[in-house]
DNA sequence: GCGACAG
DNA sequence: ATCTTGTCGC
């Protein structure tokens, strides 16, 4: 069934932190697929104060990180962005851009969270789960878990924990910039996510899959919200 | 009460 | 997330 209509997403964050508990224990963590062949990078962008969201994806072979496809969609919502609650927001744009994905992809990598969550259910896992699919959370910021700075050069981390148990890294991807935080999304294990964003990152501290996808959704919003009354409905 | 707080 | 030029550093 269309992951789209796995749960209710216009709902108060009462009953999002119900769902969010009861998917969360549906994340798995298990060896990625070997060998991975084809990277998906998923990103959202929209204009200040509206809520029409624009998605990309964008597929790449690994470790090539050649281009093999970009698909993009667009979709209204209703639910304002709260931290902790970014995939209500922004996960159904993100659902409908990968149904129109044609490539079979192996893993995917989300600009936010997997487990590293309040409710272990960040944006990452709560895509991964209702695709079932290996997912990579990597997030420009911390939102949850405590770490000490990893050292300065490209490939240092450190743990990122909660009361004691690893929930991610915070890996300098490139020497001397501010680190990035990754997290298993789902059905894939830390050690492997952190060889992963590390073998994706070129000239620049997000690895290639994310900003890419960034670059994709950005120009897909900029062709796509001209002229629209609706982008600025403040 | 105070500080933290993905995108 | 988005609005933005120049500018500091490798």
């Amino acid at each position: 069934m269309n992951p789209l209509s796995a749960h209710a997403w216009d709902v108060s964050t009462a009953e999002a932190v119900i769902i969010q508990n009861d998917l969360a224990h549906k994340v798995r963590t298990e060896p990625l697929p070997s060998p991975v062949r084809v990277i998906a990078g998923m990103d959202v962008s929209y204009n200040r104060f509206s809520d029409l969201l624009f998605a990309s994806i964008v597929v790449l072979s690994f470790p090539e990180l050649e281009v093999l496809e970009i698909q993009n969609a667009s979709r209204q919502t209703h639910f304002p962005y709260q931290s902790g609650f970014l995939s209500f927001r922004e996960a159904p744009v993100l659902l409908e851009a990968f149904g129109q994905l044609r490539q079979k992809v192996d893993l995917a990598f989300l600009d936010g969270q997997g487990i590293a969550h309040p409710r272990g259910l960040g944006i990452a896992s709560h895509v991964g789960v209702l695709l079932d699919l290996p997912t990579i959370g990597v997030g420009k910021s911390k939102l949850f878990g405590q770490y000490t700075d990893p050292g300065p050069e490209a490939g240092d981390w450190s743990d990122l924990t909660y009361k004691g148990k690893i929930l991610g890294a915070v890996l300098r991807t490139k020497r001397n910039v501010s680190c990035v935080y990754v997290s298993i999304g789902h059905r894939a294990v830390l050690a492997s996510a952190i060889e992963l964003v590390m073998r994706c990152v070129r000239k620049h501290r997000i690895p290639e899959p994310t900003r890419l996808a960034h670059e994709a959704v950005n120009q897909f919003r900029r062709e796509h919200s001209a002229g629209d009354s609706q982008e600025d409905a403040s």
